[in-house]
DNA sequence: GATTAGCTAGAACGTTCTATCAAATGCTGA
DNA sequence: TCAGCATTTGATAGAACGTTCTAGCTAATC
């Protein structure tokens, strides 16, 4: 009962913060898209918007981590994982037609000088995703300065990325940026081969 | 008079969406930060809310399309440029203690999927800034794809390499981003130069 | 059966939002 | 000096915001 309702709560800011950004976001409409009743949001998040809104990044923060053994453990190789990365999410941005790339970045971009909490829980995700990166492009032989300037800059690609791909409703963007990455990532290895 | 008021108003709201957001910023904390009366809000901006977002944008716009002249015309080569312009922003980045960044990557995820005109402003925004870069690094002899994909790669870097550093407060993504694009657009300058 | 805890449900509250409006003030040109 | 236009001024209205509150229902426990 009431863990479905929570979830679902989690869930439906998680898709609305990364449509409509966090301040745009009302309390009631996440209630609605949650078909959740109203009052069950302050009883779950007795913190109110703040304590869901870093659950929701908490939340978003495991899906996103999660892409980096998906794409990295079966590919061939780091450079070759780097850029089925962005092909996938150039796809799954295709597929909801422009509306869902990644609520922590929209959060992040409204809370960074407003809500220190929720910039630290923005900044805790992003550090735990440039950290996995950085263990694969390690792992793959490369050194770890190298290995966290190439994790630190697939973030950054990816969520850039994604703002051009919304803004110009355009999935090519992230396509491109993966293209420029797999490079990147492709030159590094070559280099430590040496 | 009013032109002064008028522009003093884009400049409040520019610095405001880019701090805290669009929705996030009311009109009255706009007018009180351009130290402008409240009703000349709806004075100079009839349309409204809307309007005067419209406007930040393309002034945005404008300021940061003049920043490809900057880093480019004086630099050695396209490579040198791109790094200096990724350097020039770290270093914008600390001296306001992360609280400016660009403000049409804060406007544009929030008004991608819910407002078609101000959307399609930042799409033209980004599109124009792609176009100078493309020019630029057309310009050094690279093919009109590969200068494209690098275009459309520096800025979505530079967005998302924003959204980390404000998040963490640590200027030093932006350089570290700098770095992977200086090295691609390297590399590929080497490549067209064989 | 009574009690308790968890959850649902939605009204009410105070604040803030955007936009409108009428009046006042200032500036310019005839 | 005066009229007309531009700009300023700030109160007001209605809507939306986040939060609190009360009441009711259900299931589990004693």
């Amino acid at each position: 009962m009431g863990a479905a309702t929570r979830e679902r709560i989690i869930e439906a800011g998680s898709i609305l913060f990364r449509r409509q950004g966090y301040a745009g976001t009302g309390m009631k409409a996440i209630a609605a898209a949650a078909q959740a009743p109203f009052g069950s949001i302050y009883h779950f998040f007795p913190g109110g918007k703040d304590e869901l809104t870093g659950e929701v990044i908490r939340a978003a923060g495991r899906v996103y981590g999660a892409l980096v053994p998906r794409f990295f453990d079966g590919a061939p190789d780091t450079a070759v994982a780097t850029r089925c990365a962005f092909r996938g999410a150039a796809e799954t941005l295709r597929d909801c037609n422009y509306a869902d790339a990644c609520p922590i970045a929209a959060v992040a971009l409204e809370v960074a000088s407003t809500n220190e909490p929720l910039r630290l829980a923005t900044a805790e995700v992003f550090a735990h995703w440039v950290g996995g990166l950085t263990a694969r492009y390690e792992g793959a032989g490369l050194a770890p300065a190298v290995a966290h300037r190439l994790a630190v800059s697939f973030v950054s690609m990816l969520e850039g990325a994604f703002v051009l791909a919304r803004a110009s409703k355009n999935a090519q963007v992230v396509e491109d940026a993966g293209e420029i990455m797999f490079e990147a990532v492709r030159a590094a290895l070559d280099k430590a081969a040496e």
